[in-house]
DNA sequence: TGAATTTTTGTTAGCGCTGTCATTTTGGAT
DNA sequence: ATCCAAAATGACAGCGCTAACAAAAATTCA
């Protein structure tokens, strides 16, 4: 008769085979409840769901994943998005594992590394996760994509319509756009800037291509020394701005491609005095909370990041579960549009007089 | 002789074994190479290593997980802290985690829960993680940490200095928040305003103190009537406009404890045509993002945020890694505190009529 | 030189689950 | 009842790694 020598401690936590004592099943059939697996007789799922509950049992992800074919893990790779696109995007993927008992692994790939598709790689054969959220700008890199697609890591991406197949999620960025110049021509303005977006992310395109859009469906002309080449910072807004208040005939309303960009713009606008909106309207994109931090409050466009980023997530999940099942049909491109409706707030307004724009640098505003 | 059949396919990952094949060891003194054990001959360190590095191995973290007493992942616990924070303090994480080789896991606790103690200890319990990470204001939440500590898990804060021992960094928010009002007092000012942050906040007695200790020092009288009680969101800073600027004899600077307070302060003071920083100083503190967006960029108290969270992440790396040792003497509490500069930039000039020495407003940025 | 250490390396048993396949039970159809 | 397919359950072998212990090799010391 062997001894039954304990090698280490036993750490005390309750394990899959405490609860199937307790329930009196075999392991296996525990394991079936906790995956929802199919033929298992309601009582008896009843019997060890109960006593789940009352050991407060919680499987041991490690096991779990070093036993089954998933590490029940996602990955979220983000590049370089504003604090605020990352705050609701990750609030949205959390909400969607939580629902899903999976968990969220995060990653910045460092901007050094100069191949960023191996750094992507690296992290996933590193982390061994099931599967990957993207969200712009990394999630707009085909080499990225291709790399993914070339280890079948299942992936879903919060980015701008590219017309590429899979699985993902978006706003049609040119449209929106092409709103928010119909907003402005529509109060009268003729003379509409525009400041672009960093030219390697991929809503830049069509955010401009939505500024052409609207001159040409308000009549307007294009005049390419409307358009600014900004980054997406508000560093490069404040640089539209010096471009723009320069002009011998400024435009009278300008459209900022994102809002810090908008904000750039506003400051450089206040330092030199102008009045917002009376003398030149600003619009911006993405309706940060920045957005009604800034006085006046920006016009801007909503994108529900929060929302998209759950429902990717959602997306991304159900891809996972479905690959086990070889259903072909369950592996076909998915890419869901949500509105991205303007939100008309205090930096927009007529122009000062609707044939020409002279705008006078008036005096201090008035003190109480 | 058996037929050794296979039950899964191989998942064609390359394993411990692989290496140790390849370059002529057991698998156990691989293992002891990959997790730095000493007691291996360097010629044979390097034979693995470079085995390693051939076949491209990467070890399954899920077996280590299950095999070892560790997880290798630690969690990121936060409540409500603005996108600025969160994400200057994830950089912070994952910079000293991916130095490491740990993973993160994030978890927000769900507000709708009442207790939040038990909320995080749930999800310890099951991610498995091997320490936490706590941020404001959950890390101050003593309910919270005494959980934690009865479950024995290690944990470090980003926090404000509150006397608890334990493992943390803090920056000294007493100190700071008097060195803003001595920066307002040596402009001249004499009428100070206070907005206090949110009750529940660790950091909103000891800014509060700090603004009481900074007029003792300027021989400047307390007057409760100065003190606005705020959120820390800029709504309350925009109450807390409305507020003291409808006052007979308003303050001539206000001090709000936090940026977005001061930003919705500044807000107001725009729409009531008040010249800033002429006719009003405000101060904020953190240095976010945002205090560089508005008009006139903010004087503020700059966090190293992001430096907290990776000093603090690596203390609790050391205390997990110190955990096997029965080395009493690494149990000791350590907290590190850092310097917090005020950074005056636009919001801050001497006022208006001023009986006492004006030193001259400075545009740039400048540490004291 | 040889024995006593010390250092280095190897062997083996799980960690707690899931996948495969075997077995038992159930519910119809005869 | 009786047989048969389908549903429900169970037995058991790993997944890839680390902990404990055992053994071998290198080093030291008398």
């Amino acid at each position: 008769m062997t001894p039954t020598r304990r090698q280490r401690p036993n750490t005390g936590r309750v394990t899959i085979n405490d609860v199937a004592e307790h329930s009196g099943v075999s392991i296996k059939t525990v394991s079936r409840v906790l995956n929802n697996e199919p033929n298992v007789r309601p009582s008896t799922r009843a019997r060890v769901e109960e006593a789940v509950r009352a050991l407060d049992y919680s499987p041991n992800p490690s096991a779990r994943g070093l036993a089954g074919t998933h590490s029940r893990m996602i990955g979220l790779i983000y590049d370089n998005p504003s604090p605020n696109y990352l705050f609701r995007a990750i609030a949205g993927v959390l909400e969607a594992c939580n629902g899903a008992d999976y968990g969220l692994s995060l990653q910045a790939p460092n901007p050094e590394q100069p191949n960023l598709a191996e750094s992507v790689t690296r992290f996933v054969s590193r982390s061994r996760v099931d599967g990957l959220l993207l969200i712009p700008p990394v999630g707009d890199v085909p080499s990225v994509l291709d790399a993914l697609e070339s280890i079948e890591l299942p992936y879903a991406r919060v980015s701008p319509l590219d017309g590429r197949p899979g699985l993902g999620v978006s706003v049609d960025d040119r449209h929106a756009s092409a709103q928010v110049v119909a907003h402005l021509a529509g109060l009268g303005h003729e003379r509409i800037g525009f400041i672009s977006g960093h030219p390697d992310h991929g809503a830049t395109q069509s955010r401009l291509e939505g500024y052409r859009l609207g001159l040409l469906r308000a009549n307007l002309d294009y005049d390419d020394k409307l358009v600014f080449e900004g980054m997406f910072d508000s560093e490069s807004g404040r640089r539209a701005g010096d471009y723009f208040l320069e002009m011998n005939e400024p435009p009278t309303a300008i459209f900022a491609s994102n809002d810090e960009m908008a904000a750039g713009l506003l400051q450089v606008a206040h330092e030199r005095n102008w009045r917002i909106p009376e003398q030149l309207s600003i619009a911006g994109f993405d309706d940060t909370p920045l957005s009604r931090t800034v006085w006046p409050p920006l016009t801007t466009v909503h994108q529900p990041i929060r929302h998209m980023a759950l429902r990717a997530t959602q997306l991304l999940l159900e891809r996972i579960g479905a690959q086990d099942e070889a259903d072909a049909s369950d592996r076909v491109s998915r890419i869901e549009v949500f509105d991205a409706p303007l939100v008309v707030r205090g930096t927009t307004a007529p122009p000062a007089s609707s044939h020409r724009a002279q705008p006078k640098p008036t005096k201090e505003s008035k003190s109480i």
